[in-house]
RNA sequence: GCCUGGGUAGCUUAGCGGUAAAGCGCGUCCUUGGUAAGGACGAGACCCCGGAUUCAAAUUCCGGCCUAGGCUCCA
């Protein structure tokens, strides 16, 4: 072994340090300042404690106080303060696993019952450990007395044969006497954390399997600072006000009452919105060149027995299906079997592909009932469905195009949605040739496009490769919306053909593909992307005239009924103050409030503002009309009508 | 489906063994207002459903339904 090491900086420098030196050394070499700051770091790749000795070359990276990593590592140390304050209160408790996650960590117990009154004694015992400011210490036990210490915690146990598999010795965290197996790392002590909390419980499973113990999941978080948690805890608070199913109500757009879980109702104002995307979809999809077609919901359940959906669907109860006169009738699932019968009803040439159908096929799944989550999942729901049936040596220009409209889509609603290429799976069905064929013609469509995309390897469904669109929530979950897939699996299993140059049957690929996704989930995203604050174009309300006076009431009705006739106009007529007309149209979120009183009925012009600011516009209503007009043919998000000096 | 919360007027919530309260909204009236909440009066509640305990239950207990967050799941 030899006596130096070399380190390989992030700016591509490098230094020689004694074998056996730590990352804190590395940082007091490089300056003091850094030292100091110090307070772990990461050795290719892999985070550890600063005092983690270097015992052959690497790259390192130093990770101080202002980094996310930094972050992890306080929470991390947060999970073992959570852990300590329990067994102090509750000595009974079982750890299992505590790490970090992006917004804090959570610890995995058993063997207590946690309500939030014993959280409140748990959380008080927390505060103290933090305030007593506890040096944490590593100190590595043989395997042996570490099989011991755990000798009635399986979990640990369990860690101890797969994590830690080979390891001897293997490393403990100490901080006051108590301690846990762990890798680490952990900042120095516990006052190094500012402010620390726990924020809710749940059941998790044990390595995530439903076949495993059930566990207590806590969650907490911890920041270096009480302002930094204050903003968090105020970030979370401002997620709450954009919740769609809170403006969903406030602006009366829909409800899922509990006669129909999981089945949303849209009211007048939610319909409006639906019915300019049906409309935008329906422009789209002649763009691609799809034929809109309607198939029934109610079927008999035979129809997905070819294609393997039905027992695939009755294994997880996820079809609603029930027996009636002595055959089994379902809801269907989805579109795609009744699509594929409608070409199977007629003769293709290859001249003829790609043959496409689109539909707002409405579906049902019997998704679980803890899972069901306003708008965003939901059992009933209407896909902008499509399938193209098209030759191999079509796949990538038809791909190509279904994404170029698709971007256009999203950038219309200035959407931000990431891209995913979901690869092969175990469970896959065709040949490995045109799967990596397929795969192929995906990635060259996306590269084509300049998109950026992830690769979720070996998530594909089983019948192809598949491109999912995912949109952020309000409380940064992930949800699919848009989606592309292929599909090799229906054309064989339905036999469908259509007729080559030679003469001779051929199979087609079948492209699975929905723009927004579905309408329900399209309209929970939107309405937490905007806030409630619809482009015009998509307003249910557009304008909203504000009359100052009774007397002015005439002139509001001519108005709306012959200048804005081919907007959606309301007059607030209620007996109001002008300022109190004018809050009430900003909670509803109206683009364009026009106060008009005797000076606008004389001059035939609008005084205009907006929902955003205190905008101030006088024109003339022909040129308000112009503008509006504008800004709904154009579907556009800013807002057009702007302050005129 | 599982764990922990929650379900009280149209909405948001307070009350938590002694017969239901506030703000907003709604109705009537006064006010006719000029750019972010004018005033008065009034109507409105099987306190989620079913059982149990109690002299007495919105309140305690048991069961169910719905709902929130998470877990599992998402063809």
């Amino acid at each position: 072994m030899s006596e130096h090491v070399t380190v390989v900086l992030p700016d591509g420098s490098t230094m020689e340090v004694e074998h056996g030196a730590t990352v804190e050394d590395v940082a007091y070499g490089i300056g003091p300042g850094l030292g100091r700051d110090t307070v772990a770091g990461l050795v290719d790749g892999d985070l550890v404690d600063k005092v983690t000795p270097l015992t052959e070359d690497c790259e390192i990276e130093i990770v101080t106080e202002d980094s996310d990593v930094y972050r992890q590592v306080l929470r991390h140390t947060g999970a073992h303060v959570f852990a300590q304050a329990l067994q102090r209160t509750h000595p009974e408790a079982k750890l299992a696993i505590g790490p970090p996650t992006d917004d804090g960590f959570y610890y995995d117990v058993t063997g207590v019952d946690l309500d939030e009154e014993t959280l409140a004694a748990v959380e008080a015992e927390m505060e103290a450990i933090v305030a007593a400011d506890y040096d944490l210490e590593r100190v590595e036990r043989p395997r042996e007395e570490a099989l011991d210490i755990y000798e009635d915690n399986p979990y640990k146990r369990d860690i101890l044969e797969r994590e830690a598999a080979g390891e001897d010795p293997v490393s403990f965290y100490v901080q006051d006497g108590w301690q846990d197996l762990c890798e680490g790392p952990h900042v120095d002590s516990t006052g190094a954390i500012g402010a620390i909390t726990l924020l809710e419980q749940s059941a998790a499973y044990w390595r995530g399997d439903e076949e495993n113990d059930q566990l207590t999941r806590v969650y907490g978080t911890a920041f270096g600072s009480e302002e930094e948690l204050a903003a968090f805890i105020e970030r979370r608070e401002e997620a709450e006000e954009r919740d769609h199913r809170k403006i969903g109500r406030e602006m009366d757009l829909f409800s899922v009452p509990a006669h129909s879980p999981g089945c949303a109702h849209y009211h007048p104002n939610g319909m409006r919105i639906r019915r300019e995307l049906q409309e935008y979809i329906r422009d789209k999809n002649d763009d691609l060149g799809y034929e809109e077609v309607c198939t029934p919901e109610l079927n008999k359940a035979k129809l997905w027995e070819p294609t393997g959906h039905l027992e695939a669907f009755k294994e997880e109860g996820e079809m609603f299906a029930w027996e009636q006169d002595d055959t089994e009738y379902g809801l269907k699932p989805m579109n795609c079997a009744n699509h594929a019968h409608i070409y199977d009803e007629g003769q293709h040439s290859y001249r003829d592909l790609p043959v496409r159908f689109s539909e707002f096929g409405t579906v049902y799944r019997n998704e679980q009932s803890g899972e069901l989550s306003g708008l965003l999942r939901v059992r009933g729901l209407t896909q902008d469905d499509g399938h193209a049936f098209i030759r191999r040596d079509q796949i990538e220009s038809e791909i190509t195009e279904t994404l170029r409209i698709i971007e256009e889509i999203y950038d219309l609603f200035d959407l931000e949605v990431l891209y995913k290429l979901e690869t092969k799976g175990d469970n896959a069905v065709g040949d490995d040739d045109i799967w990596r064929e397929a795969t192929q013609g995906l990635r060259n469509s996306m590269e084509a496009l300049g998109l950026e995309y992830s690769v979720e390897a070996g998530e594909a469904a089983f019948y192809g490769p598949k491109i999912g669109l995912d949109a952020r929530d309000a409380l940064g979950r992930e949800w699919t919306i848009g989606t592309v897939q292929l599909d090799f699996n229906i054309p064989e299993r339905l036999d469908l053909t259509y007729v080559g140059e030679d003469n001779q049957p051929h199979r087609p690929v079948m492209v699975h593909r929905a723009l927004l996704g579905s309408f329900e989930r399209f309209m929970g995203v939107i309405i937490e992307h905007f806030k409630g604050n619809f482009p015009t174009w998509l307003a249910p309300e557009q304008v909203r005239i504000l009359p100052v006076s009774d007397d002015n009431i005439g002139y509001a009705k001519r108005l709306k009924n012959r200048d804005l006739s081919e907007f959606r106009v309301t007059i607030e007529d209620r007996s109001w103050t002008v300022g109190k007309k004018i809050q009430q149209s900003h909670d509803d979120r109206v683009p364009y409030m026009l106060i008009v009183g005797d000076d606008e009925a004389e001059t035939g012009t609008v005084s205009v503002r907006d929902r955003f600011e205190n905008q101030l516009a006088d024109l003339d209503v022909e040129t308000f009309r112009a503008q509006l007009d504008t800004e709904v043919q154009q579907k556009r998000v800013e807002p057009t009508i702007v302050r005129n000096g």
